[in-house]
Order: structure tokens, then C-alpha cells, then sequence
RNA sequence: GCCGCGUUCGUCUAGGGGUCCAGGACGCCGCCCUUUCACGGCGGUAGCACGGGUUCAAAUCCCGUACGCGGUACCA
């Protein structure tokens, strides 16, 4: 039997980082076996809807290069791929369930459901649950009978279906990542399967349409390693053999936790794919990073790519505690990527966000100088844009910490060079003529190199780092380059 | 509270009874290269949560404690 997996979020808001990882470990686990990467848009909260969701998590998923085999806007042979367009089909499962014993009909509110869990926690029950205990109490179709229960349903009253938990089991199953796992049914409670908008809630939908969708491993991360034996539960009173199962580790904030939304942010982790897509982080290098957070291949290899990470991939490789965003671990891997792109693939790419500011590009040879100048030093592509803008246009300031450097006898070393450079010829204005030219200028004042260096990278670029200066010179050109010193002299 | 899962350098991890006075990577520090900024190269720093067992031998197996995380909804 072939490998089917599915990447199964609700679209309630942009997908999160943590989601993306979620998504990378199923379609990894997909191609290394062969198998099926389906896309499941679990929407069946519509109090949580968000519009664009959808859009986004394919968006994102493509950005990053994760390939989807079926799914809403796809096809397949197993759709519908949206859970509000299958709502018949959870009907029907829900009715079998209750025919066979398994579940039953509920009709309290909302407020009789609070006001029991009130009366048990004044009583001392510090979580009170709807279970084979409660349930005898309440309004469903256990303790009501069997003609009240059908004036209701023909009145129109509103319902839920329930599962029935039995009152002392022990659920075992094995977890592809952590063994052996066992709960007692004494902890669970009678789950609601059908809510009374008609909807299914996560519990069923997830179990029928994994059945139905035929997936043969369900990857989610850890946050639901609790609900699984109220699954196993379904699976059983279905009668139908359960998917393997297997449960990621969380993803952690440096300061302890699940790296949400707020705790993310405030800690300069961009916590939705579509902000790494707008901060122009390089998507191989993100995947490459998430790949390692919570799974190694054994060996003290750190760069794959997706294919490499394709054949690697393994569950039992899968490791269980939960692992901290590490982010400048990212943007090491972001560095490295950008140091082994080619400035082809470069090229377009840094000419956009070069475009995009507004700036010209002379020639497609000045740009690929600029990338080549600059490549080993950015550590994200957007750096090439305010780390290169002085290859375009003149400083507007200068760096403050930089002007540190700016000494007494600067102006005097620079005004030095100034006139020695002034008297080459525009062919003469070449990288080792110029540096050739400041070697001599430092040895008739007899001081070190650094001395007009800086001041020089200075006046010419504003700030106090940067590419190889002379090669820099070179391309700015000598009218440019004498117009920048000049300012720079007045200006300090 | 209860239930569950976890715990090797600051962080991500290798390790699945002896070959580990624990290896790699990020970070940090130092040196080299560079008479500039970086890249790069080399080296260093730092860890088996604790306590009991089992065993000739435990980071590795078992039990307990602590701590962390998750769950405890007509949310997923």
C-alpha cells in the first residue's frame, strides 16, 4: 500500500511557522517513501473563518517548495479537499455511530452544560467533564426516551452528537516517534462529533475523512497527542484500522513556550511563512533550517536541499522534546545560501528589489559587479539594496558610528589622496591603480592603512563596513568618486 | 488540580550498556589570512536535570523526584 499523507490546517489565519514545519516533515515523509502529499483545509469553525487563509497556506506552501499533490484547487481523486464541502458525509458517519451504539444525541444548551460544570466545580471537581458519569444527568437521547428524543429531533431542536466514552478503558497505540503511548478513558470526555451548526467538529472530521482519504500516516505536531484516543475511539467503533500516527515536537520561543504569535514577535522571530516571503528570506535556507529544528539525518551534515532532505527524511529520526527557535541558526543558513546562489539566480531577483527602491541600473555588467562585490557579505538578499544603494546614489548621511573614525588629520590624508587620484586618466582609474595610490599617500604621511581608509569608505559610501573599496572606486567612477570626497570634506 | 509527553554544551543535535574523561553545528572568544569591511581557515569555551536501582560496566535500561511543555471547549 502506497504512502498518503495529509497537511490538514484550518484557515483561520496565516499559516504559522510551526505549521509550515508541520507541512515539511508530511511532504518529506511523502516523497522519500513515494507516497501522496494531500492538502485538507479543515474549516469547520466558522466563527474562526478568515477569508484569505486558504490562498495564503498555498501561497506559502509553494513559496516554499513543497509540492502538493491533491487538494482544493488541485483535484484528486479523494475530494472534496475543503471539510465544509464534505458536511454530508460526516452526517452520514455520525448517524452510524449513533445506530451502532457508539454515540448519541445531546440537546442541552449551552448554559446547562456551564451551569452542570459550575455545580462540579463548587463541589470540588477541578474539571468537570461531560462523561459516562454526567452524561446520565443531562438531556440526551440515553436518558430521555425514545419518544421525547424524536418530538425533539422532529421539532427541529437543536442537537449535538456525542461519542459515548467508555467508562474504564485503556487506550494503547504506538507512536511512529514516541513508542509506546496509553490513556485511560477515565480522563476523556463524551466529545461532541456533530455540532449543532451541522458541522463536525475536528474530532470526526478528521478521523472519517482520513479513513475515507485513505492516508496511511497521520504527522501532526504534539498539541494533539491528547485528543488521539477519543480517535482511536472512532476508529474502532468505525471498525476501521487506524492510520500510523506520529507527533511531532513543538516548536519553542527562546524564552519557553509555544512560539506564538506575541511571544514570537516580541522576540524578533517573524512567526507567519508570509512574513519570511516579505522579508525576502531565501525560502531553501528556511526549509533547510526547519528540516533540522526537531529531526537530523545522524551525520554532521548541515546543508540539504529539498531533494537531499527528500531522501534523508526518516520518522524514526524524528526527535521528541521540543526544539527553540534559533534564529540566527537561520540566518547562518541564510548566508550560506546566498553565498552558493549564482549571481544568475541572483541577478533578477537583487535588479527588483534594486527597481523597487527606486534606483536605476546603469548596466547588467554594473549590477553583476555589485552582486559579486557584495554576495559574501549580506546575510539577507534585501542587504544587497542597503548595503550597495552607494554604488547609486551618493551618501545622504553618514553613519554616526562610523564618523567615529573620522579624525583630526582625516581631511588632510583624504585631500592627499584626493590629488593624486584627481591626476589619473579615466583608464587609469582602476582598482589596483587606486589602491596603489593610497599605499603611497599613507607612506608620505607615515601613518597606517586604516587611518584613510576609513575615512575614505566613509566619504564615499557613508558608512564605516562594506564591499572592497577599490573595486567599489572603480565602479563609481572618478567623477563621482572626486564629487563624493569633495562633499565629505565640506559636510566634516 | 488532573491526564499525557518530554529533559545531552546558551541553542539545534549525534549518541541507542563498554570504542564517550561525550562528537558536530549555531553563538561567543582567540589566532591566521586581509596594510580596509567581510568571506574563509584554525583553535578554544561550554553539557549527559537530580536521587535511587539493575550490571563487571549506564548519557544509554528500570523506578522516583524536580523542572519544562502540551491537553483538559458545540477551537483546531
Amino acid at each position: 500500500m502506497s504512502v498518503r499523507v495529509r497537511f490538514a490546517p484550518s484557515p483561520t489565519g496565516f499559516l504559522h511557522i510551526g505549521g509550515l514545519r508541520t507541512a515539511l516533515y508530511n511532504y518529506l515523509f511523502a516523497r522519500h517513501n513515494e507516497g501522496t502529499f494531500v492538502l485538507r483545509i479543515e474549516d469547520t469553525d466558522q466563527s474562526r473563518y478568515v477569508e484569505d487563509a486558504e490562498q495564503d497556506i498555498i501561497d506559502s506552501l509553494e513559496w516554499a517548495g513543497i509540492e502538493i499533490d491533491e487538494g482544493p484547487g488541485k483535484g484528486g481523486d479523494f475530494g472534496p479537499y475543503r471539510q465544509s464541502e464534505r458536511k454530508d458525509i460526516y452526517h452520514k458517519y455520525a448517524e452510524q455511530l449513533v445506530e451502532s451504539g457508539h454515540a448519541y444525541y445531546a440537546f442541552d444548551t449551552v448554559e446547562e452544560i456551564d451551569e452542570m460544570r459550575e455545580r462540579l466545580m463548587k463541589s470540588g471537581n477541578p474539571s468537570p467533564k461531560y462523561d459516562s458519569i454526567t452524561r446520565q444527568s443531562m438531556k440526551n437521547s440515553l436518558t430521555l426516551s425514545q419518544d421525547e428524543v424524536k418530538k425533539r429531533m422532529d421539532n427541529g431542536d437543536e442537537y449535538v452528537v456525542r461519542l459515548k466514552v467508555p467508562r474504564k478503558e485503556t487506550i494503547r497505540f504506538e507512536d511512529e516517534i514516541r513508542g509506546n503511548v496509553s490513556f485511560d478513558t477515565e480522563g476523556l470526555d463524551d466529545q461532541v462529533l456533530l455540532k449543532s451548526d451541522g458541522m463536525p467538529t475536528y474530532h470526526l472530521a478528521n478521523v472519517v475523512d482520513d479513513h475515507t482519504m485513505e492516508i496511511t500516516h497521520v504527522i501532526r505536531g504534539e498539541e494533539w497527542l491528547p485528543s488521539t484516543p477519543k480517535h482511536m475511539l472512532l476508529y474502532n467503533s468505525f471498525g476501521w484500522e487506524p492510520p500510523k500516527m506520529a507527533h511531532l515536537p513543538l516548536i519553542m520561543s527562546p524564552s519557553g513556550g509555544k512560539l506564538s504569535k506575541r511571544k514570537a514577535e516580541s522576540e524578533g522571530i517573524p512567526v507567519n511563512t508570509k512574513d519570511y516571503m516579505a522579508g525576502n528570506y531565501e525560502p531553501d535556507a528556511l526549509v533547510n533550517f526547519l528540516a533540522y529544528l526537531g529531526w537530523s539525518p545522524g551525520d554532521d551534515s548541515e546543508i540539504h536541499d529539498m531533494k537531499e532532505l527528500c531522501e534523508l527524511f526518516t520518522l524514526d529520526r524524528v526527535s521528541k522534546g521540543g526544539a527553540v527557535f534559533n534564529y540566527k541558526k537561520l540566518m547562518w543558513y541564510n548566508e550560506n545560501y546566498i553565498r552558493q546562489h549564482s549571481i544568475d539566480e541572483l541577478k533578477p531577483r537583487v535588479e527588483a528589489l534594486f527597481l523597487g527602491k527606486g534606483y536605476e541600473i546603469p548596466s547588467d555588467d554594473f549590477l553583476t559587479t555589485v552582486i559579486e562585490l557584495l554576495q559574501e557579505r549580506v546575510s539577507k538578499i534585501d542587504e544587497f539594496v542597503s548595503m550597495g544603494a552607494f554604488f547609486f546614489e551618493a551618501p545622504k548621511a553618514y553613519d554616526e558610528n562610523a564618523l567615529k573614525k573620522w579624525k583630526d588629520d582625516s581631511s588632510r590624508l583624504i585631500l592627499s589622496y584626493k590629488t593624486r587620484i584627481e591626476a589619473l586618466s579615466e583608464d587609469d582609474f582602476k582598482a589596483a591603480t587606486l589602491k596603489k595610490k593610497l599605499e603611497e599617500t599613507i607612506e608620505e604621511h607615515g601613518v597606517g592603512f586604516g587611518k584613510l581608509m576609513m575615512p575614505l569608505r566613509i566619504a564615499i559610501s557613508g558608512q564605516g563596513f562594506g564591499p572592497d573599496l577599490f573595486p567599489a572606486l572603480e565602479l563609481i567612477g572618478k567623477e563621482e568618486v572626486l564629487g563624493r570626497i569633495d562633499s565629505a570634506l565640506e559636510r566634516l
